[in-house]
DNA sequence: CATGAATGAGATTTCATTCAT
DNA sequence: TATGAATGAAATCTCATTCAT
């Protein structure tokens, strides 16, 4: 390997770490702030630079928005489909998923909530068709599991389907907004009570 | 009564009459567009009438948001308060509240959504502390009805409260992001799965 | 004298006499507040009215401002014609200048006031040329008046005539920032020690 | 000086002469339009550039009003400040004053102006409240030297102090509406003339 | 890699003015 | 005469982006 060679691949690695160091601060500042409230200024301010300087790792204020959502989606779909290839009962497909989504939270809990917070007004530009495209994928995956799960007697008949997986969905996501990494209940043990409540309620049986 | 005074309190009417007529624009744009993408010229547009003319009935941009949520909040408490000083029981309690919340979408959807999504920035300013002040009153309020629930044997003791109040708030809540007025399902008929939901689970007994 | 024509006369001197209260307010926060910093609205609200009103009244701003500058231009040249027609020695003259222009800022604070802080930028439209007009034959008055004071042996000859005519023209009419009607001093009064110093100077002879 | 250090104080500096060059355009746009009837636009168009790119200096408008102001009166104190330490007699402290306050005016004409004609309506905001602290300190000064000058045989005793003060005030001060820096008489010349004038008197004796 | 100055489009807000009532 | 709602132009200010250094 030639010095040169090896400098190439040193500023390479370089430059993709500090990206991503870039990234996950402006994943912070958009999260706390709201994307539209948040200006390239104050994500260059927390990262120690000027906000000219942003514009030599990134083309624009929405590429970075695009990185952080794309990067956080597809390792959740890879968790997802892991769990939708290992043929487990409905039951048990859906307790993993609610793990994974938990686990989620807690390696991208930024991007969650951007994810959260600005899909729905991202997602009108070209550029973000794919989050359609993953809700739709998300919405199906969940309807099919629902109505596996009453075929074989594990969920409720008696609920609005549609409404089930609103209330899944909507449950496990928005705990984003309020959840902090190294906090007094882990990821696992948060949803472990959340699929106690889900699943058996919160009466005293 | 004199003319006068008819005429006084037709025009103050009027006005107060076009002031919500506006402000329920102004939220219907705030929640589709979120508060800091929507600028003043599209909730003219949406009013039919020019950016300018806002200011004629409005200070600023932002006294519309101050407006619609403080009138939203108002109205939410005044609910809840009736309810709390029906002296039910926690779990008559229970139901009552995410029914009332749910008759709160019913009519303030977009004012619901602007807070679910909104509050959380605005309350920085000092002119929005009001909203730290309701989520705290939320809070004590939800936490006390558990804990009295547990007591009275209404329901499990063996989940962290903190979960299950933010599981219940959020869950109720964020309901107002796809609820629509007049569709499928009424409010009560929501609340009424959301609560065999949250109460029983979802899992076949 | 028909009834008809009876009223049309008393609307007539009704609408004069409202014309010069207007006017009058408007001088008042003109003076206070600066032309170009004061909005419609704010004389408006000092005379009670809303701004839309005040276009029954008036044209437009500039008009109101027009109107209580040439009035007090033209009765200021009133004054100082009778005392240039009475054929005094030069330092008569220039006491009795003095003495009316402080009778001009007795009566006219106000319109003075604007007079002095804006005619310069005013004037540079093509409706505010009178003022330019007024300062020129006020000039020519004074330096005439200086070199016949010369002439006669009245004034100092060993000073800048342009000096001294500054030095008087500012001196008198600043006072207007300063004075109030009815206040310690009369006009006679100030005028009378404005002479003095001028005259005679300050310092213990 | 490390080459670090030598770039770090040029761009300082560099920065430092950027903004003094554009307050000295502004203050000349201010002084010869009025600080509220110039617009940001026409600023920045004497400075040639575009009205946003103001904004990279300054904060506001009123920032560059105050900076003028602030640093016209900090440079004057100094001045005043100085002749009052040398313990002169009150005619020879009188006309260092008057000459220092010339010299004022001819290094800071537009400031001065600025500061004749905008500070009373500016110091009715908080920030600008230094003015009127200046203005008091001034009179204080002023009241202070003509009873000193009074006690010591050098003032007449015969004239209202107040009215003294206010005459000796404007009188030099107004010049600055018509001072040309580099005009026919120098500021010391000018100085000579207006003590002339306001201590011995414009009559012949 | 980063800076610092600027651009230029667009946002919020202001305000003189109009006009139907 | 005055009101109240609106207009529309322009003002202040913001901000994503560019670019020479």
């Amino acid at each position: 390997m030639s010095p040169r060679r090896r400098d190439a691949e040193g500023t390479a690695a370089a430059r993709a770490e500090r990206r991503a160091e870039l990234l996950a601060t402006a994943a912070e500042v958009f999260a706390s702030q709201g994307y539209a409230a948040t200006t390239v200024r104050k994500v260059a301010d927390a990262a120690g630079i000027l906000g000219g300087s942003l514009y030599y790792h990134f083309d624009s204020k929405e590429s970075m928005a695009d990185e952080i959502l794309s990067t956080f989606l597809d390792e959740m779909w890879a968790a997802y489909d892991r769990v939708l290839a290992a043929g487990l009962g409905a039951r048990e497909t859906l307790e993993a998923l609610v793990v994974e989504s938990f686990r989620s939270i807690d390696r991208h809990r930024p991007a969650v909530v951007v994810y959260q917070n600005e899909s729905k007004h991202l997602a009108t530009s070209e550029r973000f068709h794919y989050l359609l495209e993953s809700r739709r994928r998300f919405e199906e995956m969940w309807l099919a599991l629902l109505d596996r799960g009453i075929e074989e007697g594990a969920f409720r008949p008696d609920l609005d389907r549609s409404l089930v997986y609103r209330f899944i969905r909507d449950t496990v996501w928005v705990a984003a907004t309020w959840y902090q990494t190294g906090g007094r209940l882990s990821a696992e043990e948060i949803a472990k009570q959340y699929l106690a409540m889900v699943l058996e309620g919160i009466q005293a049986s």
